[in-house]
DNA sequence: CTGAAAGCGCTTACAG
DNA sequence: CTGAAAGCGCTTACAG
């Protein structure tokens, strides 16, 4: 079967294929009503549909934009990536998703495939390894947004947590309840992953703050897979930490299969924090108290940031970095 | 900034654009050696990216399929689009996720979105709501493959769980652990969505098998909306269920809120399995049976069927509707 | 109010 | 071994 095109249409209408084009695209100010009533029935008839493909070659734009995120697995990047959808449905906009898997070799074929395939702009969750890539990409002022990681001295739009803020919540939480002996646990930091960085960073200063001394032993960060042995040292040892933070929610299911095989009872034994409000929270037994990132939120600005870069090129922004605060969900686990 | 194309290329290497697309489309069988180097070159010093848009306007093909699910909560969803994701990834395919949302009128709107973007061939997990377009997609013979759902007089390729042969594991292990009082929860029948039917039709004939009698009060299908009612009717009358079905995750994660609320001991008050085997079921307490569809082949098959027929038009098939046979995970929750 | 023509950036059958 | 030309299906500036 051969596919219907605007040729056909103009024939069948007998008018030229300007015309048809003129109604296919709501330029009806000087439009004969008969014209108008032909051209209707000649599509109809035919059931023709226009080729984007050929449109977005003429007009350099496909009205598609790429998301990139570094670990699909992450229910931030899921839910972040469900407002960004919205958005660009909204303003007519789709939007190709892929999967770096942390592995920045596949987010540089991304990069390249989306832009080859003419995508009008990019939302990167950065694994952190393509640095020059992304600053040619800036360079060129090609429309970008990061989400959730910033990349040293590259001058463009993230969408980030406070991730101090969300660490020092947990922190101060636990100190409240009177716990002393809180650990970290998150995944690992090679390649300097800007959120597992902060909350490092942020989970120092705020046993400082509260004036609760950093024991080095129970700040962990590790590849998922060790993370099982990482608790075994941490909770196992002669003062075992009495509280943990689960650096996102990866972490976080490490530490509850852990608790699982090890009969340990939470909160009594130990307290516990998750950043990423998962979504069987409430359902765990203990209920799960965890830090809310308002992944909505993050999802609609960067979306928004993006259509506006692309909608005018010289749009200036006010400013590189946009925080987002956290909520503290309390609920059974500390 | 301007985007390189060909001609520049052409130029710069001084030769003609038809040599620098037979290099682009690696056919060297007759290019000079000498040619071939100042093309690569031409290409280097210029950073030459091809644009996929004209390529595909003139291939009449865009090596890309688009993929519509009725509802990208279920964790079925998610994990078979993984498997398309990782099929279409080694033969050169791209992917476009859309989710249906369970809304028909969006399950059209990206039908024909997709299509117009010339997409190659689309895997639907369809809503069952716009049954002309479906059979308009067979009669043409676009390149179709559904998951999930059989939609009744459709002549084409379906994926299918064994929908029957799961619920039959279900109810034989309860009748081995001596449970009579048998339910099955799970959510809307409207529209007929294959697997809910199947599922309850397969469960009146498994308690048969077992010479159970079928007791419809502990038959529920419902809105999720209603299901904690409807658990209430189920679980708080004279004489409750012992022993439940979960007919997908959607279904088990409203049981698990029920459970959890009333504070019912699983087993003991209430045994439970649930179809789709959820992230949590290991790390829940107590772990969870589930029966899991194998998810991973399903979404093999349909991809590799799907391209079967995109690069075969006169691809038959043998059959339309492929089986896949569940895995029962026995746990704790019976 | 409508149409002829050029052009978007490629590919390909064909000529030489 | 390489190039000129036509064409994929649209849009748009311009002429009339």
């Amino acid at each position: 079967m051969k596919r219907i095109t605007i040729s056909d249409v103009a024939q069948h209408a007998e008018v030229s294929k300007s015309t048809v084009s003129q109604y296919m695209n709501k330029r009806f100010d000087y439009m004969a009503p008969k014209t108008k009533e032909r051209i209707r029935m000649a599509i109809e008839e035919l059931g023709y549909q226009p080729n984007i493909v050929a449109r977005s070659l003429k007009q350099k734009s496909t009205s598609t934009i790429g998301v990139i995120v570094a670990n699909i697995l992450h229910t931030f990047s899921t839910q972040t990536i469900r407002a960004v959808e919205d958005i660009c449905n909204e303003q007519g906009f789709h939007i190709i998703v892929c999967n770096a898997d942390d592995n920045p070799e596949k987010e540089r074929e991304y990069i390249e495939m989306l832009r080859a395939k003419q995508v009008d702009g990019l939302i990167i969750f950065p694994t952190g390894g393509n640095i020059e890539l992304y600053q040619r990409m800036v360079k060129e002022k090609y429309p970008l947004v990061f989400v959730d990681r910033i990349v040293d001295g590259l001058e463009t739009s993230s969408i980030m947590l406070d991730n101090e803020s969300a660490i020092k919540m947990a922190v101060d939480h636990f100190a409240e309840k009177g716990y002393e002996r809180i650990g970290i646990m998150t995944t690992s930091l090679h390649r300097h992953v800007t959120p597992r960085v902060e909350r490092i960073n942020g989970f120092r200063k705020a046993l400082g703050d509260k004036g609760i001394p950093v024991r080095e032993e129970y700040i962990k960060s590790m590849e998922v897979e060790f993370i099982q042995d990482g608790l075994h040292d941490m909770l196992s040892a002669d003062e075992p930490a009495r509280a943990l933070i689960a650096g996102n929610d990866l972490a976080l299911i490490e530490i509850l299969r852990y608790i699982k095989t090890n009969h340990i009872r939470v909160p009594e034994e130990l307290a516990l924090i998750g950043i990423d409000d998962v979504s069987f929270a409430s359902l765990f037994t203990p209920e799960l108290t965890t830090i809310a990132q308002p992944t909505f939120e993050m999802g609609k600005q960067a979306a928004e940031l993006l259509l506006n870069k692309i909608k005018d090129p010289d749009f200036i922004e006010e400013k590189h970095i946009y925080r987002f605060q956290p909520e503290l969900m309390i609920r059974q686990s500390c």
